[in-house]
DNA sequence: ATCTAGATCGGCT
DNA sequence: GCCGATCTAGATG
């Protein structure tokens, strides 16, 4: 599948063309990894959003003690859909989370997205989050849903198409990916199955202390 | 019917 | 670093 990896060298974000679906009907772990660089973008009537993903996770199906897919629920239902679409879910009484399915339909895996660094609409975000520093608009599952005008009326979305979409980018020169336990779980705490831009300022925390060593992986 | 943990955040120390 | 807010999904009785 190199091709999706030579493609998105060639949109290092300026059209925001929205990657195919094909793209997401893949292994999680692959999709996860592979996610940074591209960009999350949301056109509404207050104007466009857009963030180029830093941090995602993969929570993966009934092997996976730490997804919702561990079982199938009304909730999770969706994470065994069709790839590319949003998984959408509410969390500790104020946050909403979205994550991409992937796999093919039939075989339950999303894929988490933790941060973004904005790059399109940050007065929109800024307006939206109540704060101006570009690192904290984006920089958690909670915020970015806030900033990008994200709630569970979009869950079920395909993430394929307008108005709220994954667009096409890529890693810049130099930029290498961090791999670490996945952030805020009990269960399989340590499977390093985090992937993060390594020294982006605009990542959320650290995952906590754990015996699974932190790992680097270069492109 | 009731309990519990949670893929979090912001404020405070 | 610690803690409270706020509430839902899922489990258990």
């Amino acid at each position: 599948m190199s091709t999706f990896g030579s493609e998105s060298l060639e949109d290092p974000g300026g059209s925001l063309r929205p990657i195919e679906r094909a793209f997401f009907d893949r292994p999680t772990l692959i999709v996860a990894r592979e996610l940074l660089g591209h960009v999350l973008v949301h056109r509404t009537p207050e104007g466009l959003t857009a963030g180029r993903v830093v941090e995602a996770e993969a929570y993966l199906g009934p092997n996976d003690p730490a997804s919702h897919a561990y079982r199938r629920t009304a909730r999770s239902r969706v994470m065994w859909g069709r790839p590319g679409t949003a998984y959408v879910y509410f969390t500790y009484g104020n946050h909403f989370c979205i994550n991409v399915v992937t796999e093919t339909e039939g075989v339950a895996g999303a894929v988490l997205i933790r941060a973004l660094e904005p790059v399109a609409g940050l007065d929109l975000m800024r307006s939206r989050r109540g704060v101006g520093d570009p690192r904290e608009l984006c920089s958690g599952p909670g915020k970015l849903t806030v900033a990008m005008g994200i709630t569970g009326a979009h869950n079920g979305w395909d993430l394929t198409r307008e108005p709220l979409y994954l667009a096409w980018g890529a890693l810049r020169e130099g930029e290498t990916v961090g791999i670490s336990p996945r952030i805020g779980i009990r269960r399989a705490a340590d499977w390093p199955w985090r992937f993060f831009v390594e020294g982006s300022p605009f990542v959320s925390r650290s995952p906590r202390k754990s015996r699974a060593p932190r790992a680097s992986w270069r492109p």
